[in-house]
RNA sequence: GCCCUGGUAGUGUAGUGGCCUAUCAUCCUAGCCUGUCGAGCUAGGGACUCGGAUUCAAAUUCCGGCCGGGGCGCCA
């Protein structure tokens, strides 16, 4: 048991009344009455109360209440019933330690009555994180992340981790970060795409990342991040890419599942979860321009849908009862350069959308060398910058396909949180590198 | 990359040429108070992003810089 804490504020039972117990935490309000002091200490389950009475313990009393807020004190004491103070019980101070003293003013206040901005939140971020319901989603994060990983685990994918920094842009499209490696140029991996590719030729033919993603972009919205994470994953031995979406479909379900079971979290939020039915719809390109269309909103075969477009498909859905859904057969025009072709004109690719956002993308990959190497030449990209990518299909390449699955993006709709920021610890946009 | 938009105490705001010696709340400091939990009361403290221009007069208008926010494109 820890010295400086035996119980945090929420763990203490009714078999604690009438013992010494020991909590630790900041101090999140002082409310001083004279004779009598009231302190909320907060941890991270919660926050307690502990009464210095003048009388009692003069100098710890005297101590107590000049502590600056937000400091860090350990407090020994008597855990007291108490109808009066939250959560049923209050602490009544023998020993106490001040671990650290909060310098003042705060940069922004954690229990202030005002709200700040998003910008002077993310700019004292450790402070920020001190508001429960900030921390909430954290917690919500992490544990939708363990559903990931349990989820992936039983359906025998192996976990893997591929490189962030590399030799050349991997898919086109994306603008990369380009970094120095001692006599060379190197790159941030724009995503783990072609080295999960390789490993379907490994025998590690069924894999998964928890993913870094690094997009050197500079658009300024409150959905981009230039540093994102994602899970992808990647799948061998497949007919098509439908068994590639049922998996995408049991993750989803799983996650949103076990983000449902975070009922603290959740009421911290106030919000509630409704998991989605499955199988998700399936809609083809071909039926979403269509039912487009009748809502006299035509879009040119061969584009990917506009933002616009896009929510009002999601509309379109939603009135159907689908929240989620997927766009199948997309045009081969619309997909990057690994992507399976269905004919002439379409693809085997697939987006998963949810409300009219793209949650994530994928599809059935190409794993012919020369049809990759046609795809590359008909898109114009350097097929010499990809050698060791090709190397990869020369040698025994079984057909295979998977997905990236942006986290952000998910907690956002999962939460209904408006800005992207919100749902990464420390965000890197357009203009933030610290903290 | 294109377009729109903002910057007033630690925090969040009011103020759109003179009534600003700048509003309110929160916050901070001091004092009173033995049951607070948005504690209360009293007193006090603290700000116009920077540079230039227009004007008798600029927080307020104009130009530029710096730092933000957002939409589109692209994507996750």
């Amino acid at each position: 048991m820890s010295l400086l804490r035996s119980h945090y504020s929420i763990d203490v039972l009714n078999e604690q009344f009438g013992s010494s117990i020991t909590v630790a935490g900041w101090i999140e309000d002082i409310r001083n009455l004279g004779s009598i002091a009231f302190i909320i200490l907060r941890d991270r389950k919660g926050t307690l109360q502990v009464t210095g009475l003048k009388k009692e313990q003069p100098e710890i009393f005297e101590k107590l209440v000049n502590l600056p807020r937000e400091s860090v004190i350990s407090v020994t004491g008597l855990c007291q019933e108490s109808r009066k103070a939250r959560n049923g019980y209050e602490v009544l101070p023998e020993k106490i330690s001040v671990l650290s003293v909060a310098d003042s003013p705060l940069p922004l206040g954690v229990v202030d009555k005002v709200d700040a901005d998003l910008d002077t939140r993310l700019d004292n971020r450790f402070i920020d994180l001190r508001k429960p319901e900030v921390q909430a989603i954290f917690q919500i994060r992490s544990a939708v992340i363990g559903a990931v990983h349990e989820t992936l685990r039983s359906l025998d994918f192996d976990e893997v981790h591929t490189p962030k920094l590399i030799g050349t842009s991997s898919e086109g499209g994306t603008d990369v970060f380009k970094v120095g490696y001692f006599e060379k140029n190197a790159f941030l991996a724009q995503s783990p795409q072609l080295y999960k590719q390789m490993l379907m030729s490994t025998g590690l033919d069924r894999v998964y990342e928890i993913a870094w993603y690094f997009r050197a972009e500079e658009h300024n919205t409150r959905r981009h991040l230039n540093e994102s994470t994602a899970v992808d994953v990647e799948m061998a031995f497949i007919e098509n890419e439908g068994e590639v979406m049922q998996v995408l479909e049991k993750l989803v379900d799983s996650m949103w599942t076990k983000a449902g079971e975070q009922t603290m979290a959740l009421s911290v939020l106030d919000k509630s979860i409704n998991v989605p039915k499955t199988p998700f719809r399936r809609v083809t390109y071909d039926e979403a321009l269509s039912l487009l269309s009748d809502r006299d909103c035509e879009v040119e075969w061969g584009e990917d849908l506009s933002t616009e477009e896009e929510r009002l498909l999601g509309k379109i859905m939603g009135e159907q009862g689908h929240d989620f859904y997927f766009i199948t057969r997309y045009p081969l025009s619309a997909k990057p350069f690994y992507t399976m072709p269905e004919g002439d004109k379409y693809s085997r690719g697939f987006d998963l959308e949810c409300k009219g956002v793209e949650l994530a993308s994928g599809s059935q990959r190409i794993h012919q060398m020369d049809l990759l190497k046609d795809r590359m030449d008909a898109l114009g990209l350097e097929i010499s910058a990809f050698e060791s990518y090709l190397k990869g299909f020369r040698f025994g390449m079984p057909p295979h396909g998977g997905f990236g699955f942006g986290i952000e993006r998910f907690m956002m709709e999962l939460l209904d949180i408006h800005n992207i920021r919100e749902c990464i610890l420390f965000p890197r946009d357009r203009t933030r590198l610290y903290p």
